[in-house]
DNA sequence: CTTGATGTAAACAGATCGGTGTACTTCATG
DNA sequence: CATGAAGTACACCGATCTGTTTACATCAAG
């Protein structure tokens, strides 16, 4: 069963492929990207990239899919991890290579929404923002639906921002207004957490 | 001088083309749609859209500018007038037709940030954002430039959000988010569209 | 009538697109 | 050795892309 080819490159043609489709799509864009371009840099033959694949729709979706990563899983207060994550976000927006959220993109990209990548774009983004409301809810606040989309909107803004505008800092600036949120719900956003509820 | 032909066409070649640039780009995408597409919408041949325009380049780039409507300018108070731009966001991700901010769009599917089009963007982005920030400053905030940012913020995240996920209320939860934000700066947002700085 | 600007229709260039077909190689397994 | 799966190289398909060229029509103005 076991081939020695398989053994001899354990990181196989699959997924050489979707890590090619990984920088080529995201840097360049996916319409601006075509399979030959994909093919070559994953050094495989373009039948090769076909008998993987039925169609450069299925590709797209599947680079999506393999940009989807679940959802951290921490035991930590939930503020915490939420600022967390808008912390993550700043580093994101000023790192090299950043060209926007790939998942937006897709969605600007492909205009129609029946497309299966932008299914995948839609289904993760609400598991996303489906985590902010957990963890709103563990938190107690009013209206976690609510806020869960604001703090959504403040993520997608910031990466549009420093996207279209060239400003990372909007993702300091999207923490901040995180945390203003956070504190009008009657969250104690103090970094040393010892003021609960304060004021 | 005047021409009979400029007579019966008061609306002529040049804004055709660019109404048509507007519906096929904005709905499709740029890359989607080319340039034949572009003249036969516009009811005429690709010879004379090139004789309006040098390339398609600077066709997306005129197709942006005109786009970037000039920024309202009335004497009312500045915070409602904040306010009533989140209320039009909102009336706008709802309404039909939508597919995203054209600019944003642009920024997504034009990978090279020197394309004239990207500038065009970045643009545009920049003077609404001044717009806010001015606004700010007659409300005397502390920070008008943070908070200008986070506004930005608000209304390009409820815009992705809306166009990714399908969920034209992150119009509403942006402009409550705005609401928020602007009274933890110390703006007087009354509830009531007629109490006028009321109290 | 001639000129020149502006338009049309349509063929054309040269490249690239997504996707197939075909013949050949490699190699684990029967 | 034979088979079959999986890969390669490469020509090929029809369509479409941006942009140009050619030949012709319209019409105001000298």
């Amino acid at each position: 069963m076991t081939t020695r080819k398989a053994e001899k490159q354990r990181v196989p043609v699959r997924q050489r492929i979707l890590q090619s489709c990984d920088q080529l799509f995201y840097q360049q864009g996916i319409q601006a990207v075509g399979v030959d371009a994909i093919s070559a840099h994953a050094g495989i033959s373009k039948r090769t990239l076909y008998n993987h694949f039925p169609s450069k729709d299925a590709l797209i979706a599947a680079y999506l899919a393999r940009r989807a990563s679940p959802v951290p899983d921490s035991d930590a207060p939930p503020d915490q991890q939420i600022l967390k994550a808008f912390d993550w976000l700043g580093r994101w927006l000023e790192s090299d290579g950043f060209r926007g959220c790939p998942f937006a993109n897709a969605a600007a990209e492909l205009a129609d929404p029946a497309h299966p990548a932008r299914r995948v774009a839609a289904a993760y983004k609400g598991e996303r923002q489906a985590w902010f409301e957990a963890q709103l809810e563990r938190l107690g606040v009013p209206d976690p639906g609510l806020l869960a989309l604001q703090l959504m909107v403040l993520v997608e803004g910031a990466i549009t921002t420093a996207l279209v505008q060239g400003r990372p800092e909007a993702g300091r600036a999207a923490g901040e207004a995180a945390k203003t949120l956070l504190r009008a719900a009657g969250v104690a956003t103090e970094p040393g957490g010892e003021g609960q509820a304060g004021g």
